[in-house]
This record gives C-alpha cells, structure tokens and sequence, in this order.
DNA sequence: GATTATGTAGACGGTTCCGTATAGAACTGT
DNA sequence: ACAGTTCTATACGGAACCGTCTACATAATC
C-alpha cells in the first residue's frame, strides 16, 4: 500500500498575515492565536516564530496592513483626485463597497479600546479619512459646522454602513449610493 | 496587635452583571473572564456559580440589559413619542448622547461576529431602531427611497458617532445636533 | 439562639495558549 | 552533489481560565 508522503507545508510570511486577518475579521484581536492560525494552515506553529519575533509584531504588521491597503489605497490615490469632488465622494463610497474595505472596521476599534498601538493607528486613519472627505466637501464651498456636519456624516456613515446594516443586500445599498451622496452635496 | 478582620464580602447578582458591563466596555466579550470579575471585586469565584449556572448565562444577561436599558429605553418610551417627529429625532440625539447609550456597540457588535445569539440580538436592535427612526421621518412625509435614506443615514451616524470620534469633545458634538437634525429633515 | 437560606474560600483537574529549544527536512546556488 | 539557508516537527514549562467540590461564614427568620 502506498505511504502517504508527509512532504512538510513552506508557509510564507504573507500567508501567516493573511490569516491572522481572516481570523480577525471575525473573532477579533483575541481570537488571533498562533497555534490557531497553525492549524488552519495546517502545519505546526514553529514556523511562525521564525518569521515573527511574536505575537505583538504580526498584530503590528495587521494595524499596518489595514491603514495601508483599506484607508490610504483611497485617501492617498492620486487616481481620485483627478475626479471633481461630487465624483470622488461617489467613487470613494464605491470603493468601499466593491472591495469591503471596512471589513476590519469593528475587530480593530474593538481593539483600540484596549491597546493604545491599536488606538494609535485608529486616530490616524480617521484623521486620513476626514482630512480626505473634509477636502472634497470643501471644494464644494462648504465651510464651518456645515462642513463638519456634512465631512462626518459621510465618513461616519460609508464606515459604518457595510458593518452594521449586514441585512442589507449589497445591491440595495449601491443602489442609494447616488441618492445620498446628492443630498450630502446640496446646498 | 489587632488582627485583620477577614469580613467575607458578599456580592449580588446585580454587582456581577455591572462588573461584567463595565469588562465588556473595554475588553468585549472574550474580556469578560469570571476569574478577572472575581478578582476586581475582591471576592472568589465560587459565587458567580451561586448566582449563574455558567458564563452563557451571564453573557445572555448582559444582552438583555443592552436591549433594554440602552435601546428600548428610547425606542419604546411612550414619553418620545408625545413629541412631534423633529423634537423626537432631537431627543433622542440628545439621550444618546447624555446617557453614552452607545457605549457598548463595539463590543456588542464584535460579539455578534461570533456568535448566534448575540448576531439575534443586535438584528433585533437594528430593527428597532431603525423603526423608531423610520417612524418619525414618515411622519414628516417622506417615503420611498427618500425615507430609507434618512432613517439609515440617521441611525447609522448616531449608533457610530461617539465610538467613533472619540477625539471629538462632547460639547462640540452636543453643538452640532441641532444643525445636523435641521439638514436631515430638511426637503 | 437555633435553623434555614444565601452566599464564600480555597483547592482541584482539565484545556488552551505563549514562547523556547533541539533536531531535522527541504529548498538554493554553485 | 554538496553546503548553506530557510523553514518545520515535536516536546516542554508556565500562565490563565473554566467549572466543580467540600467545608465554612454570614444574614434572615422563627
């Protein structure tokens, strides 16, 4: 009878992050346990102190990740600001919803609440977001309270949407997008 | 010298589930450990067993004590809904926020990620308040998309607000109600 | 003040996880 | 094919929790 060949997984850095991602995203900082990911990956979790120093240094690199590729890939995307502001708002909620990039949103404010790194990271990509929202509102003409007012209730709500209404089909919420973003821009 | 008096302290039902709340705010569920309860009341463990059968039963409380003293304190008081609909909507931003009724929705919302029941309670409380808000926009006239818009651009911003921007005074948010509440009843 | 109802102390076995150590396997370049 | 580099298997000691058990303490009631 044939042995089954016990040829040893290679799992790379990437795939260790990745993972503690997947697991994030639904069982918080808490949840991400490296004898965890190992079994998912299936393989043991020696492998994951050769490419980590520890647990702090992979939830490190997750902050950075999450600040990276889900808030800066449309703050600091030269691409948008070619666009007029009303088209960069309407842009931007799209991007939000075609690729989920507050899918973390819930799992890392948890854990801000307790970790001041994590709070750190979190005061920083809301500044981002702001900064970035606030811009577009202000090529409007919008100014003062009425500024602030319509900069947070936009960013509050595209942060806030996909997590909280997940009763909501997707279809239905592209389909307010325009609608919204009308009356966010009217004077 | 005087020996130390070793007065057994005795503690209620009550004061577990406070010390669980006051856990969950910072540390979410997986923060509420018996063993830490225990030790910031001073006291052993073994009555925790005394009060609940085991920790499922403590954390089901603590969802009911959300539901009820945090959303169906507004959503269900027959006080609110003497007000006429603007006054209602400008209330209730108020209670919200005097009372820090959101203080739990991160971690509520976190839970709900991994677990059925607590998944049960926040759709319940999305509903409700959804409802609550919905209700007062129809009956300043609006409908279709129109009204959907509004309800879920109110809900979702003052659910998100105070979790969120955290950097922002109370006071100045305090300030902002009334202008926000102008512009989302506004036709 | 004796009795009953309400809790509490402290110890236990079992589980899950962290981080380390050692030996070994599997690629890489020459 | 050989050496060097990169990653893995496995086992271990220690910490933090869960839920249970037995003996005991305190408060309430008769």
């Amino acid at each position: 009878m044939p042995e089954k060949k016990k040829k040893t997984r290679r799992v790379s850095k990437a795939q260790w992050l990745d993972m503690a991602l997947e697991v994030l995203e639904t069982d918080g900082v808490t949840g991400v346990r490296i004898e965890i990911l190992a079994k998912r990956l299936e393989i043991s979790k020696s492998g994951f102190y050769w490419h980590f120093k520890n647990r702090d240094h992979l939830l490190k690199d997750m902050l950075d990740y999450w600040s990276h590729e889900l808030t800066e890939v449309v703050t600091e995307n030269p691409q948008l600001l070619t666009l007029k502001p009303k088209g960069r708002l309407i842009k931007t909620a799209e991007m939000i919803l075609e690729h989920d990039l507050t899918r973390y949103e819930i799992p890392i404010r948890q854990w801000a609440l307790q970790d001041a790194v994590a709070a750190r990271a979190v005061r920083k990509v809301n500044r981002l977001r702001l900064d970035f929202i606030g811009g577009a509102f202000s090529e409007l003409g919008f100014t003062g309270d009425d500024l602030d007012m319509r900069t947070m209730l936009f960013t509050c709500y595209h942060t806030w949407e996909a997590p909280m209404f997940r009763e909501i089909s997707r279809k239905r919420r592209r389909d307010l997008i325009a609608k919204r973003i009308d009356f966010l821009t009217s004077k």
